[in-house]
DNA sequence: TTCATATAACCGGATAAGCGAATATTGTCA
DNA sequence: TGACAATATTCGCTTATCCGGTTATATGAA
């Protein structure tokens, strides 16, 4: 059972909830974006989404310079439920929902400036 | 989002998912019951008890000496819904098939020795 | 009241988690 | 190759968490 604590102590900081919830609401994301909408540091950033990689919670994918984070949950296991369950206790949220639309402000702005294939078909 | 935090954070400590296993599984338990079952001192139970009480998991009842302790999340909450997961994932789990035996065990034992009235209606 | 029992609360000490700053790694481009 | 950019990792440091042991509180009985 140490196992199913370190599956709940995944989601027992705030700052890995709100990247699962930016994650929930976009294919993906690579680590710059979450510093900008979380307002956090690049290291904290990276530590927490190398924390969920290494828990199986996300994947990685390296585009050049750039390393895209996405939701790695099969359906129909725990930690599906969990993140819709999750979900749903977010959406109420107006905290959330203001993280969601900086994230679709800060998607737009990265577009206009520096388009790449991997945002323009995402 | 602080919230949702904190209350994952209950789900991150092995002894809590143990304490939560058992009261899935029983109407209600009293601090000793846990005490052995868990092989766990009397401070260290009590202490997760009071933990799981203040942030709404359990609610307690007083009787005489013994503290009664019970699951108390309302239907259709996100507390339900994760409590019902956590058991499904635990189900499988051998290692809380065993808790759920001696638990058995334990409370036949007490109710042969000790008999009162709350066992006597649970 | 005094004693015994069950539980809660407190007290250090050990361990783990989280942080920012600095450094290392990896990939790109000239 | 060297310079640069995005990310990962390491390093001290601070803070939070968990623990056993102890003490305090509450209840019931003599």
């Amino acid at each position: 059972m140490k196992q199913q604590a370190r599956f709940f102590k995944a989601l027992a900081d705030e700052t890995r909830l709100r990247i699962l919830w930016l994650l929930m609401g976009q294919e993906e994301l690579c680590v710059c974006d979450i510093m900008m909408v979380l307002g956090i540091t690049q290291s904290k950033a990276s530590r927490h989404l190398r924390y969920l990689y290494n828990l199986g919670w996300v994947t990685d994918r390296r585009e050049g310079l750039w390393m895209y984070y996405r939701l790695a949950v099969s359906p129909g296991t725990p930690g599906e439920q969990l993140v819709s369950l999750l979900g749903e206790m977010l959406a109420a949220k107006p905290e959330a929902r203001v993280l969601r639309e900086k994230l679709a402000e800060c998607l737009r702005l990265k577009m206009q400036c520096c388009p790449t294939p991997g945002e323009l078909t995402a």
